[in-house]
RNA sequence: GCCUGGGUGGUGGAAUAGGUAGACACAAGGGACUUAAAAUCCCUUGCACCAAGCGUGCGUGCGGGUUCGAUUCCCGCCCCAGGCACCA
């Protein structure tokens, strides 16, 4: 058992009147991480809450970004653990990426080294916030003991026809060196460099996230704890729409061109067609025609465009005449088939049928090379019908058809179908659902991630690396190529293998996994312990998944999150885990930002979290970290509310050390005995404040209100110092209060509040205490204060017995003085009465 | 363009179920203590007017509406932030 300061000085004052957190805090956390208070086995008997947040990447040193993030996270921690859960609440590292890469290539130090060396930096960097981790479980997704898994999880995707390899056009970023998912692309540039990203012709590997589709779409209505912005952001993501899929016919040919279109009651109004540049059929509707040539030298331009400028509609619309015509199958129109810029071959079909009427895109397309345009659709009655010779712009929503033969005259909704089945029954067409979202990419041309098991041999083909042969393990003796290309092909050690199909020499795949791969699974892993014998301890992650909150930015909203819920539903239907969903709530905290921005070394405007924790202490930085705004909202840094965080700190600290021997005697108070009105008050505001704090935390995470009420509980406690009461139950009542006060920061300013704890006399951590009840009978007042309202105007305020019925409350308003000078003489229509509120006459 | 949030004092923010708008804090001003300063403690602090009161009027982006009563609900608009975006 450590010893408290009080003790070791001996005689005389004990606790130093002036607080100073930096022993105090060393010594806690030291205590905290000797006793092992903060792991955790699975209880059946006890209710479990899992509690994660998002796990960093071992970037060097943590921000503050993290330092709020994981402050909230440790609140809900020490407050359900104090409530009686058996919280799990780990950490670890994501650690395999670029930045690894590149600071080898820049500095010559090995990633795992530096990723190492990062990690121990974090690591203390954590520990002096004094975060409640199950430290015991902590992994890092680059050690060879996790990855190994994953490269497991990849072997049976590929068996299930899960993990398969594609040729395709795919976001390839210059400066990275390296294929990105589409989630990664944004804006048209990297995610992480923001180089612009072009697109490229490669060899792939995918996971088939389209094969659960429906399902991440549908369960987005079974996640009532995740944030609707976040929802919503994830179904825009995966963008369901119907539609019909229509084949064209081509002149001359017995082939044809299939489209995908949601506005099939249009067809009439198709004059052309529009393809991708890089559709199969460009070179083969060219040939031989005089168009040849000329086709060839736009794809060629086009492709090689960047794809960010061309996606973004950045670039004007260009096309060219492929030489061929298909067949409108409903007017038996012959349309000119163009190659256009802005058609994007992964989505539909990478064919468009043009209705230039109908359509801006098309318009502007047809204006530009003379195509025929023909008003198809004519607004509702009512409005002024189009006039199909001057058409100024597309008419782009529904209405009723016009020269569409035995259509005409239907409104467009119905005629969607109408047409669509009635193409169906010719073998022309058909109904379907489309989807934006792609399959997931996850070749990453880079050496710092966990290798793809795959085998190539010359006779066998593609060959799954055995599972007995597992871990493919990253070879660590590599020389970093100084264009950031991956020095694994040139690795022969590593590369070079034996099929082990036929035995022959073979190469391996190179390519490493996107490193989004390792945090998919990542908070299962963490609820099996470090599992030696599989990827998951099957009973253990039935105890503890789902994770009961997630906590983390809201820049994951479509990548991680995505993903994580995807990589949930593979290894359920692989029999690993038995939940649908990975997170049942989540919470996206906001922003760290200073001077209005975000905190960058570019705008020259970061706190460092060291600096901080060594000037205030790490309890100054979490109280204001916590308490300059709710967590769902930007923080925005202040110096001075720092300061007053830790002047804060410091009036609690006097309240107990200035009576410490007061307090310490005093048996608090229960109830019972009769107290004087101040005194009343106080033990009444000491519930009020333990109910409001237990409610902002475990109701809505609102830190910052349940601090603001401790702050009302202190200052009443100081009022009440100023003309202390001689009252006898003086000092039980005070006692009451100040270790309500303890208790309900302790979770916010875990080190002070212990070392309070202790001050008050208690010989246990504050980290088991029960949390603070309130009592009903306590928070009755024996009278209250009530609005007197006139016309809805407040007018005056009376105080009426706390039992006061309506009736006595409207007596008591009507009687009072200055209510009578507003209703002398006049009809009163109406008396409202709110009771416990307010009392409304209505004149 | 579409989809989400959001708009409240000098500032961060509060008002949880339609019921005292501005809790709590920062900043500012004043006072006490001190030889002085710092620290600490206490008081004032939405705006305007004024007879200076437990005063009156105004006030939660703007304009309407519902209601005894609207920061809160409804309709229309403006602005800001984030996401998606040539998605056929």
């Amino acid at each position: 058992m450590l010893r408290a300061p009080w003790r070791q000085k001996g005689k005389g004052r004990k606790m130093e009147l002036k607080y100073s957190p930096k022993a105090i805090e060393e010594k806690w956390q030291a205590h905290w991480e000797k006793e092992n208070l903060f792991a955790v086995t699975e209880d059946e008997s006890r209710e479990k809450y899992y509690l994660l947040e998002m796990f960093p990447y071992p970037s060097g040193r943590i921000h503050m970004g993290h330092v709020r993030n994981y402050s909230i996270g440790d609140v809900v921690a020490r407050f359900l653990r104090m409530r009686g859960f058996n919280v799990l609440h780990p950490m670890g590292w994501d650690a395999f990426g670029m930045p690894a890469e590149n600071a080898a290539i820049k500095a010559g130090i090995h990633p795992a080294t530096w990723t190492r060396e990062n990690i121990d930096y974090m690591k203390k960097q954590l520990k002096k916030l004094g975060f409640s981790y199950d430290w015991s479980r902590e992994m890092a997704t680059c050690d060879v003991s996790y990855y190994r898994w994953e490269q497991l999880f990849f072997l049976k995707m590929y068996e299930k026809g899960l993990a398969y390899k594609k040729s395709s056009y795919v976001n390839w970023c210059e400066t990275c060196q390296t294929v990105l998912a589409n989630e990664q692309v944004e804006g048209g540039a990297c995610w992480r460099c923001d180089q612009s990203v072009a697109q490229k012709e490669m060899d792939q590997w995918f996971f088939k996230i389209t094969e659960y589709v429906e399902e991440l779409l549908d369960h987005t209505d079974k996640l009532p704890g995740w944030p609707e912005r976040v929802l919503t952001m994830q179904k825009n993501w995966i963008g369901k729409s119907f539609g019909s899929r229509i084949f064209f016919p081509l002149e001359g040919m017995d082939d044809q061109l299939t489209v995908f279109t949601t506005r099939a009651d249009t067809l009439f109004g198709a004059t052309f067609m529009s393809i991708a540049p890089e559709h199969p059929m460009v070179k083969v509707l060219s040939r031989g025609t005089s168009q040849e040539e000329a086709v060839t030298d736009f794809v060629q331009r086009t492709v090689l465009s960047k794809r960010g400028d061309r996606e973004a509609g950045m670039v004007e619309k260009e096309g060219i005449f492929t030489g061929s015509y298909c067949i409108n199958p409903v007017t038996r129109a012959r349309m000119p088939i163009y190659v256009a810029n802005f058609v994007l071959m992964e989505y539909g079909t990478g064919a468009v049928m043009a209705v230039p009427a109908h359509d801006h895109r098309d318009f502007e397309f047809a204006c530009k090379y003379g195509l025929p345009v023909k008003v198809v659709i004519q607004p509702d009655k009512g409005s002024t019908p189009l006039n199909p010779e001057g058409l100024t712009a597309a008419f782009e929503e529904d209405g009723v058809l016009v020269e569409s033969g035995e259509f005409s005259g239907m409104p467009s909704e119905d005629a969607r179908v109408a047409i669509t089945e009635h193409l169906a029954g010719n073998g022309q067409g058909e109904l379907t659902t489309q989807y934006r979202l792609r399959d997931w990419g996850i070749s990453r041309q880079r050496y710092w991630g966990a290798p793809i098991p795959i085998i190539y041999c010359e006779t066998c083909g593609t060959v799954p690396v055995p599972p007995e042969d597992l871990p493919v393990v990253l070879p660590t003796d590599v020389e970093l190529l100084p264009n950031g290309a991956s020095p694994l092909p040139v690795h022969e050690p590593f590369a070079v293998v034996n099929c082990p199909a036929c035995g022959e020499t073979a190469r391996r795949e190179t390519d490493t996994m996107d490193t989004f791969v390792e945090s998919s699974w990542y908070f299962a892993r963490f609820a099996s312990g470090n599992h030696g014998e599989g990827p998951l301890d099957r009973e253990k992650v039935k105890y503890w998944l789902p994770v009961n909150q997630y906590i983390g930015g809201i820049e994951h909203a479509v990548l991680h999150l995505l993903y994580s819920r995807f990589f949930t539903k593979v290894l359920r239907d692989m029999g690993y885990l038995t939940v649908d969903e990975p997170f049942e709530n989540l919470l996206t905290q906001g922003m760290v930002i200073k001077d209005g921005a975000k905190m960058s070394k570019s705008k020259g405007n970061v706190v460092d979290p060291d600096q901080m924790v060594e000037a205030y202490g790490a309890d100054t930085v979490r109280l204001f970290c916590l308490f300059a705004s709710p967590p769902e909202k930007d923080l925005e840094w202040s110096d001075q509310g720092v300061e007053g965080s830790f002047r804060f700190i410091s009036r609690i600290w006097r309240l107990v050390a200035e009576n410490e021997k007061a307090l310490r005697e005093a048996v608090p108070y229960e109830g019972g005995a009769q107290l004087s009105k101040p005194l009343r008050d106080l033990h009444r505001k000491t519930h009020q404040t333990i109910r409001k704090v237990s409610e902002d935390i475990h109701d809505r995470f609102h830190f910052n209100t349940a601090i603001a009420s401790v702050m009302e509980l202190v200052n009443m406690m100081y009022q009440l110092q100023e003309s202390p009461p001689s009252d006898d139950r003086y000092w039980p009542v005070m006692k009451e209060g100040v270790e309500a006060m303890v208790l309900l920061l302790s979770p916010i300013v875990p080190h002070v509040a212990e070392e309070l704890w202790r001050g008050l006399g208690h010989e246990e951590s504050i980290v088991n205490a029960p949390w603070p009840r309130w009592r009903e009978e306590a928070l009755e007042a024996d009278e209250m204060l009530i609005v007197v309202q006139v016309n809805g105007k407040l007018r005056s305020r009376v105080t009426v017995s706390a039992r006061a019925g309506r009736e006595e409350m409207e007596r008591a308003a009507l009687q009072d003085e200055r209510v009578q000078d507003f209703i002398a003489g006049k009809d009163i229509r109406k008396v409202v009465v709110v009771p416990g509120k307010l009392v409304n006459i209505v004149l």
